[in-house]
DNA sequence: ATAATATATATAAACAGATTATATATGTAA
DNA sequence: TTACATATATAATCTGTTTATATATATTAT
């Protein structure tokens, strides 16, 4: 019963980067991480995590490096640069006002 | 300094019928309406308004007639059909809920 | 007068982020 | 040994938004 996936379209590479700012990661952990974080009404494909890191890296918000291969399926970390903290902190401020304009569109004066 | 256009994305429908809830209007007038309720952060094109009124139309949520073509440029009203506002009903609510999630998603447990 | 601007609608083509479909490979539990 | 979870990758497709363009009337400034 997820949500129309236009809603996540345009944060998911601030929810990524949010991630990221907090320590490396990969992209199964962090598709896991948001699907749970989303309480059911919140779904992402694996293929959007990864075409967002190509686009991300080639952004340099992000650099990446692989995990220890010598157990398991390999890992390819992702590491949050100086460009993607502020690219961050830009949307974080952005969301703040944002998200107050949306409830005002969308709820109307009325509520 | 407007914000990516990714994040009205997928709420241009919900925004334009909250619109007609209240009252029948017209593109010029809902566009002039969103963008002065963005406070100078939200644009929206006349063309994403149009194509928007079209999707909708065909969809069934909104209904359309000519106004009063004697005076000035004519104006093509829509009103919003008993569809549209059960679909803005259940977008509403929708929203109550993913605008929490995506608070939880981008601004981080350590807010 | 006439040039500029505001009002008003419309659509084809381009753009870009998300999904679908598919391929590949390892580890673990039944 | 079958099934499932873990893990990454990308080409093709989908779809809502933008860009560009066309058309037409009303008002304001020069």
């Amino acid at each position: 019963m997820a949500v129309s996936s236009d809603i996540l379209r345009g944060h998911t590479e601030t929810i990524i980067l949010r991630i990221l700012r907090s320590k490396d990661s990969y992209g199964y952990e962090i598709t896991k991480e948001i699907i749970e974080a989303g309480e059911g009404l919140i779904d992402v494909k694996d293929a959007t995590i990864y075409t967002a890191f190509r686009r991300m890296e080639s952004d340099g918000l992000i650099n990446t490096y692989w995990g220890d291969g010598t157990l398991g399926a390999r890992r390819k970390y992702y590491q949050i640069t100086e460009a993607g903290i502020r690219f961050y902190n830009d949307r974080l401020e952005e969301w703040k006002e944002i998200s107050r304009l949306l409830s005002n569109l969308i709820i109307g004066p009325t509520h």
